[in-house]
DNA sequence: TTGACGCATTCCGATATGGGAATATGATTG
DNA sequence: CAATCATATTCCCATATCGGAATGCGTCAA
């Protein structure tokens, strides 16, 4: 087998630097494609191949507006990372005093030697 | 180019299932690597390759203990996504009363046509 | 030293990627 | 209808994946 398609899930979709920066941008409102490629730098067709995952994870929908196709957040899909996430909370703060504190004795020790 | 390795950061590292499997069973503490294959239904090899990814994003550690490694939880790592992906809270409470409401709207409309 | 154990690494295959270039599709305008 | 604008899709390539099987390697016990 190999590596999970983006589609799988939100946490695949939201590996990518590029779509992460779509949807923070998105925040701000609905956009065009072509709008979106420029403010980020990249070409039409890799915008619209990153708002194409986008969409298959169910974190942006689109709007048809005459020629143009407006993208916008949906970021309920962002919801079970946050909290998957949130579930180490404790670790990031109390238990790494223990660890450093650890860290440093080993230091010490080796020093010692 | 291709996708971006695993390893470049957290957000690739824990787009893995089992990966977010290792570091949940973590939190109860250390674990030599051959009880976290067990544990989580998959090989030997397969454990220790997971593992090296979760090292070199630096979301755990090794402590040699013997015959033994022992890995630990370092979620550290883990507070950068908890925060990216806490700027969107606001969005999927609140602005989804909005999209809501419009796609209603759009329903109604296409069964009044 | 020889085994045995715990783990890491390597090699393989199948698969999916993101980017660039080119092209197709669809709606709008003249 | 023809031309044009906004997007989407397709093709191609280089690359990295995850999984399984086999193997390497360091540590400990007899």
């Amino acid at each position: 087998m190999a590596r999970a398609a983006t589609t799988s899930d939100a946490f695949n979709a939201i590996a990518e630097p590029q779509r992460r920066e779509i949807l923070a941008l998105l925040r701000a409102g609905e956009r065009p494609v072509t709008d979106l490629a420029q403010e980020l730098g990249m070409s039409q067709p890799g915008a619209s191949k990153h708002l194409r995952v986008l969409r298959e994870v169910g974190l942006v929908r689109v709007r048809e507006a005459g020629k143009q196709r407006l993208y916008g957040l949906d970021a309920r899909g962002l919801r079970p990372i946050h909290e998957w996430v949130g579930g180490f909370e404790q670790f990031w703060n109390e238990s790494f005093d223990r660890l450093d504190t650890y860290v440093q004795d080993l230091k010490q020790t080796q020093q010692e030697e």
